[in-house]
DNA sequence: GTTCGAGATATGTGATCACAAATAGCGAAC
DNA sequence: GTTCGCTATTTGTGATCACATATCTCGAAC
């Protein structure tokens, strides 16, 4: 609107700010959306700075936001570790994602164009790769991928948002479910089907494959939360040392 | 299941730890979903810890919780602020509520006691005092007790969770419509319809009166949000200084 | 062998300091 | 009168320190 009198503004390499709290949060947050760390492992604040190369400074103020996404938690005297989703929040979250995910799918389904359809189909065709293999990080963080991607076309990024919130909270499960054959197929059957309907544009084919693809997952991870865990509390104590931290 | 030799253990006073951190955290939350914010607003770190009697440091990682909740956000080149949803949020946040809430509020008719009806009916009463007065605060505040209330009978704290971090979205939103009698009045109404529903067990009612509820919500704020933006961005610069924080 | 308890260590929390970048204030030049 | 540019102030960020408390270690007592 204003006309400038100075020069026609260079290229702008625009270097968007990177704090440090920021790096330290988004690859906290990527470890535990892969499964990096196990439920109720205990964690210290210096020990991640130290494994991350930086003063605790930075891993506070990261933890303090991955402690609002539910991620970790600080117990009543203090203690930090991550946290442990029990049989019934566990199916709190599934129902959760079965409203928000359906939804995203739905519109995104009535969104998509060209453009999209290609990269859907590079990022199915990742997924796949990484379930041929029987890699459980990279399919997870595969699988992660091919849903955000679709969601974004929904173009509701704080709808996105509240679900990933979501992802954060499961992630931890997977390191529970062994690298089963059986579950990994069925899950990119319920994957092929969310991309078929993608590509005909029909949202409530699309809305029905999402929420399959949740509750296969869900139902996989019901089988191991909740029964060993009865069983983890006499025979073992839960809460484990701290280990690697990413 | 294990037999203490010791002392049966005192009435145990349990004194839960409240770190100053914590105590910042819940007042900011408190303060924005009831809309003592303005969209936009901006602040510092240091003007809100001697606000609120404190050193920055409580009050740095209380905003990093609440950054993570997305009611406040750091500019690009790190500046603190309210957030300020766009209308397209605005209706992102409206569509993510009708499913989540209705959800929980379904399932709450399902579980609700002679207890809860009790509750719930003191709670509306006090929302009801507070619509006939035109305090728009302590409207405010009496409405997600209401609805909190309702959704803490669905027992489903993750799901709950996120929808609160939906009503700290939405709470700086509410300081632009007016005290508007016919809100309230419409607003009442789906409220009662809320009640009544829950009284009868009807869960699909209740979903629906909780939709139409939200769904007007959103319609009194799309007036205003969005059209004055045009407005204000060539009147007056939108940023306002920080001003009271608590 | 188990349990209790005192000392030592580990750990989150809050405060303070230093620094770099951004913003605001203000004067000069055209 | 407006715009440019320099200076002073503000402000978020990161690091370090001190402290209270929880947790762990390990030995003594029964």
């Amino acid at each position: 609107m204003q006309v400038r009198k100075t020069k026609p503004l260079p290229p702008l390499p625009s270097v968007a700010r990177d704090s440090m709290a920021d790096q330290v949060y988004r690859h906290l947050r990527d470890s535990v959306m892969a499964g990096r760390f196990a439920p109720g492992q205990r964690l210290t604040i210096r020990g991640l700075a130290e494994a991350l190369g930086s003063s605790p400074m930075p891993v506070r103020e990261a933890l303090r936001r991955l402690q609002a996404e539910g991620a970790f938690e600080f117990s009543d005297t203090a203690r930090l570790s991550v946290v442990e989703l029990s049989g019934s929040q566990l199916r709190d979250v599934r129902d959760a994602r079965v409203a928000l995910e359906g939804l995203l799918a739905e519109r995104a389904a009535s969104r998509m164009t060209g453009v999209d359809d290609s990269e859907i189909t590079q990022l199915y065709d990742r997924l796949q790769a990484a379930a041929d293999a029987v890699d459980v990080p990279g399919y997870l963080s595969a699988n992660f991928a091919f849903h955000r991607r679709i969601y974004e076309i929904a173009q509701a990024p704080i709808i996105l948002g509240a679900v990933e919130n979501f992802w954060v909270l499961i992630g931890p499960c997977f390191v529970l479910v062994a690298p089963d054959a059986t579950h990994l197929r069925r899950s990119m059957d319920a994957h092929r089907r969310i991309l078929d309907a993608l590509m005909h544009r029909d949202g409530p084919a699309a809305r029905a494959a999402v929420t399959d693809d949740i509750m296969q997952a869900a139902n996989s991870l019901s089988r191991v939360i909740d029964k060993p865990e009865k069983a983890r509390s006499v025979a073992a104590p839960n809460r484990r040392r701290e280990d690697r931290s990413a």
